[in-house]
DNA sequence: CGTTCAATTGATCAGCGTCAAACTAGGTGG
DNA sequence: CCACCTAGTTTGACGCTGATCAATTGAACG
C-alpha cells in the first residue's frame, strides 16, 4: 500500500482519533487489492473476515432472497462497508459487487475488533459510523412505506441536486436499472416515473437531469429532513 | 426510583459492563415517569433530550409523512429505545407512544454522552446495540423490498411461533391493525392474508394464532436467517 | 461495424389500497 | 349483570399503482 492510501484512509472519519501506535497496527494487517468490474467481493450469509474500504471505483451492496435481488445501496471512495458485520463478528447482511474498476483495502476483521477493544477514540468513532449507518436506514424504510414510487424518485432527484450544488442540473451517477431497484421499483416502472415527473419541469437526457423549477417539484416532492437531509 | 428497578436496568446489556461510579451518575440525573396509554412520548424531528428505557409495558416506535403514518416497531421491557438519536445529539427520526399504561426511565441524553466520552466499556455496549439495531433495520427492508405481504406475514408468524417457543399456539402481541402497518399493509389486507394463508395450516383467531403444519408453511415463508433470524 | 445490454414503450395483469358497510368484542355505565 | 357503545376487524366491490411480458429503440464497447 502507498503512503498517500494509507493518509487518505487515516483521514476518514473513522481512523482520524484513534491512537497512532493502533491505526498503524491495523494497518500491517492489511492489503489493497485491484478488482475489475462486476467482481462479487463479499456474499451475504459468509462470516465477516474483513472490514473492506473502498479508495477508488464504486460499490453495490444488494440483497437477496428467493430469486429476487434488490440494490441497498451504493459505496463512494473513501469509505468503509460492512462495519456492523465486523464489530459483531456475525455474518453478512448483504452482497458486494463492484460497479466499477475498483481499489479495496480489507482489513481483517479480528484486528478490528482487537483495536476496537483497546481504543477508547476508535470505539467512540465505529459508534457514530454505526449510528450515521442506522438512521440512513431508518431513513429509508419511512421513504419505502410512506412514499410512493413517484415521490421517491422526486425526492432522490432533489437530494441529488442539492448534493450537486443546487444548480438544477447534475448527472446521475448510477445505471437506471440500479437506481429503479434502489428506489424499490422496476426499471420500465422508473421510466414512467421520469415521464410522469416531465410537468414538474423535470427532465432527464440519457444520465442528464435538469429541474427547471425545484420549488415546483418540491409541491410534489414534499421533502423532509427526517427522511431526506442525510446531516440530520 | 426503586432499587428493583435500578438492578434491573443495570442488568441491561447497554449498562452491565460499565464502571459502577459511572452508572449511578446515570442513575442520579434519571427519572421514572408513569403514563397512561396513547400517549406520545417523543415526537418525530424535536432534539433528543433524553434516552428513554421502558421498564413496564409497551410502546410503539412510529413515523409520519404527509398525513401517512407508518409503525416501525414495538417496544418491550426491558430495552432502552432511540439510542443513536442520544448519541448523536441528532433530532428523532421517529415518534413514540405507549400502548399500554407504561413505566419509562427518562436519561438525559446530555449525561448519556458525557459518559459514554469517559467509559469505554459502556461505549462498546453502545456499540452493539447500534449495530444490533442496524442489522435490525437492514433485514427489515430485505423484507420489504424482496417479499409480498403474504410472504412478510407468513414469515412473521414463523418468527413468533420460534419466539413462543415452536409449539405451533400462541398469540398475537400486537392489534392487528398494528401489525398490519409494522409489515407494510392495511388492516383489510392484513385480514385477506390470513385467510391467503389458510391453506397452509395458518389459523388466526382473534388473536390466538394455530400453525398446524410449519414446514408447509416453510414452504410458502421461505425463511433465511439472514432476514429471519434476529441473533445473525 | 456489429454485438450486446440498457432503456423505453405498449399491453396486460396482479397485488394491494380505498371506500363503504356489516360484524364482533371489549369496556363502561346504568 | 346486562345492555349499550365504541373501536377494531372483517367482508365485498372497485380502482389504482406498479409488475410482468414482449418488442423495439438506443447506446456503449470491442
Amino acid at each position: 500500500m502507498k503512503p498517500a492510501d494509507i493518509l487518505e484512509i487515516k483521514s476518514l472519519k473513522l481512523f482520524k482519533d484513534m491512537e497512532t501506535a493502533n491505526f498503524d497496527r491495523l494497518m500491517r494487517g492489511a492489503y489493497m487489492q485491484n478488482f475489475p468490474t462486476q467482481i462479487e467481493l463479499i456474499t451475504e450469509g459468509e462470516p465477516s473476515d474483513f472490514l473492506h474500504i473502498i479508495v477508488s471505483g464504486v460499490v453495490e451492496l444488494f440483497a437477496t432472497w428467493n430469486r429476487r435481488e434488490t440494490t441497498m445501496a451504493t459505496i463512494w471512495p473513501v469509505s468503509t462497508f460492512i462495519l456492523a458485520a465486523t464489530i459483531k463478528d456475525a455474518p453478512y447482511l448483504m452482497s458486494a459487487r463492484t460497479l466499477q474498476k475498483s481499489r479495496v483495502v480489507l482489513l481483517p476483521s479480528q484486528d478490528v475488533r482487537d483495536i476496537f477493544k483497546i481504543d477508547a477514540a476508535f470505539s467512540r468513532a465505529v459508534v457514530h459510523d454505526l449510528a450515521q449507518g442506522y438512521r440512513t436506514v431508518v431513513k429509508n424504510t419511512k421513504d419505502l412505506k410512506l412514499r410512493s414510487s413517484i415521490e421517491r424518485l422526486a425526492n432522490y432527484l432533489l437530494r441529488q441536486n442539492w448534493r450537486a450544488g443546487s444548480t438544477g442540473k447534475f448527472d446521475l451517477k448510477v445505471e437506471k436499472r440500479l437506481l429503479a431497484s434502489y428506489l424499490g421499483m422496476t426499471p420500465e416502472n422508473l421510466s414512467r416515473a421520469i415521464k410522469a415527473l416531465q410537468p414538474y419541469g423535470v427532465t432527464i437526457d440519457a444520465i442528464h437531469v435538469t429541474i427547471s423549477d425545484v420549488a415546483d417539484l418540491e409541491t410534489l416532492a414534499k421533502p423532509t429532513p427526517s427522511i431526506d437531509n442525510p446531516y440530520h
